[in-house]
DNA sequence: CATTTCCGTAAGCCATAGCTAACCGTAAGT
DNA sequence: ACTTACGGTTAGCTATGGCTTACGGAAATG
């Protein structure tokens, strides 16, 4: 069930924004706020959810928290996305076979 | 932006029920929130949220809706996904040759 | 130690999302 | 035409979620 806890953390644009700024390296919480039209509270509290969806881990160097992207958040959410993937490929190819006989 | 609707869209768990209950095959409206705990209308409503997001079709047949998983939705969001994923595993691949030195 | 930097946490406010109940439209069936 | 089945839409309530402000704690710096 862990691709719910995935899927509810990135439905958030400002959440999946942070999420996307991470796509250019691993960064500190204040370098990621910098940018943000919020607050950096708010984007720390963004952060703890992602982390609790396994979407980004935490590593302390100093005083301060660089933050990263996780591969095991990742992998959750595409295995079960997959299925319906799957699902949906043999609905058109069936499709697309049933049709074929109308030729 | 439309796997922004897409990922809105699958982050509430009720949807989510109703979307993987498509997983079955094409059904009708009445029958999805058979075995739903929330009313039709609450299903109709997320039917249409669905829908909006590329991720269920809808096809008149008589005085029955059928809804069934529609790939277009999925595409986008896999496309996205894929984004990160490839990301993740640079990452990890840096990783682990730079702790090659190590031993 | 005092100070500064960096960041997580708590409290409270406000907007939004999901639910139900009631209603309306449409397509069969008689 | 009347009735029944099916499902989309609306209004209104409530709970939840995201934001800010204020605070507290830990690590570097002098």
């Amino acid at each position: 069930m862990a691709y719910g806890n995935a899927l509810e953390a990135l439905a958030d644009p400002t959440r999946r924004k942070v999420f996307e700024r991470l796509r250019q390296g691993p960064q500190a919480v204040g370098r990621l706020a910098a940018g943000m039209p919020v607050s950096r509270p708010a984007v720390s509290q963004h952060l703890k959810v992602l982390k609790e969806a396994g979407l980004v881990s935490e590593e302390q160097e100093g005083t301060r928290r660089i933050y990263r992207i996780d591969p095991d958040g990742l992998a959750k959410l595409r295995a079960w996305l997959d299925q319906f993937w799957e699902i949906a490929l043999d609905a058109f190819k069936a499709e697309a076979e049933r049709s074929e006989g109308d030729t």
